[in-house]
DNA sequence: ATAATTTTGACTAATTTTGTCAAAACAAAA
DNA sequence: TTTTGTTTTGACAAAATTAGTCAAAATTAT
């Protein structure tokens, strides 16, 4: 799917980049970047764009797949989870309304 | 709206119940409790399961109120967040459904 | 004004997350 | 099948976040 991990791999993969060269210049440890690579770890919001900025992708579309990572590693195992999300949805909607 | 403050504060009210009386009994400091009747703190889930069982709500609905807290909490200050919670739920019906 | 209750804030303890590093595992080439 | 290069894994420490305790401040009711 279109998680941050198959995202990025799949944008260095294209680009015929070594994890190392990555890793150099974007000043994040390489085994780290494999590790989101392979949805491990879940970076920083800063780490987000430092690779947005690098590959030359869509700011939003990876934010999208960072938060949407976010919200599914922390409701995964529990019950309820898509009452929850409407939920939380219709609750933002509503202050997003608001203001 | 329905989140868990909420919820467990009209309880409480309902069943003129005092801070104090709640927190001998289902063993949460009464500041914390205060802390989360007011939103600023996040309870754990093995607390939420507290309170369901002596105030006698349903666990379901106590569930879910505590999950959105939990999302719209780490995504109150994003951008993109309605789109990101619509791609999380699409994913995990897509999960759902392959088991 | 007093007493009772709730809320706040400072502090410590516990847990979780993050980064670093080296070695293991894997893949490709010789 | 050995050597070389790349990716992945895991142990560890450092940093950051979250949780619990307590007393005092603020609020509410008597």
């Amino acid at each position: 799917m279109s998680n941050f991990g198959d995202l990025i791999k799949k944008e260095r993969i294209l680009k015929s980049l070594l994890l190392r060269q990555v890793a150099a210049v974007i000043d994040i440890d390489q085994s780290i970047i494999s590790k989101f690579e392979n949805g491990e770890r879940k970076p920083t919001k800063e780490q987000v764009l430092k690779f947005a900025k690098y590959y030359k992708l869509d700011l939003k579309v990876l934010l999208i797949a960072w938060l949407s990572d976010k919200v599914i590693y922390e409701l995964k195992d529990e019950k309820y989870v898509i009452e929850a999300l409407k939920v939380a949805e219709k609750e933002i909607k509503y202050v997003q309304k608001r203001k």
